[in-house]
DNA sequence: ATCTTTCATTGCAAAGTTACGATAAACACA
DNA sequence: TGTGTTTATCGTAACTTTGCAATGAAAGAT
């Protein structure tokens, strides 16, 4: 068969898509931890991360891959390690982009049920 | 082997695994969809979602069966069709739960990369 | 130059997700 | 009772996600 397993995206806003992949991609605790962490060090070095947050070393750098790969948050290398932080300009435009969703209003909601 | 394919939430908080249950059920193009719909008409009958919507029957009835396992819409039969709704009070709920995650602030945030 | 440290990538196993046809269940109506 | 309408569930196919061991790659340390 053909589109089996597949979000159909083409029936989808860009807007809509948008909203889904920025959610999607923290809709995982890890994913959620990592981001509080690096809103909380002033060292932001991917072995601490590791060891904060207590998954095998490879699984963190996917997650991390996920975060970046939405641009969520950005890495610079350091010698040997690397330097992972939030792009808090992204992560404003990505507030931007949820709150006409999270802030519509009771108001205009119909009480059917 | 043990546990592929498995989110590990017992390493998370409480508060973590909520969030990311959250963000993960809305992290779809069509459940972003009938979200914006039923916030936006007046009747909310399941069959209307289905024509809005674009995707199979089947289909929709299981992204509105995810909205409905974490709480965010209700439904209730009225004769041979069912209404779904926005469960405000979950909504709300919500987004008092992302909002602290949402607001972090710029100020408290290293600059290292 | 070799060893060590740090992180990314590869490869794989298991489970989850997405989508839909077919079917069942529940109700209305003739 | 039988027929049509509406929605949920089942079964299935294909793709995606999660997690980790093993391996690579790249830079610092000895």
């Amino acid at each position: 068969m053909k589109d089996m397993g597949v979000t159909k995206s083409e029936k989808f806003t860009e807007e809509q898509n948008k909203i889904a992949r920025m959610t999607k991609a923290i809709g995982h605790p890890a994913r959620i931890a990592i981001i509080q962490y690096l809103f909380s060090i002033d060292s932001c070095v991917c072995g601490d991360i590791v060891n904060e947050i207590g998954l095998a070393q490879p699984t963190i750098s996917q997650h991390l891959k996920e975060l970046k790969s939405v641009g969520l948050i950005k890495g610079s290398v350091e010698g040997t390690s690397v330097c992972y932080c939030i792009d808090y300009h992204n992560w404003s435009l990505m507030k931007n982009l949820l709150s006409p969703i999270l802030n519509l209003d009771a108001a205009t909601l119909n009480k059917c049920c």
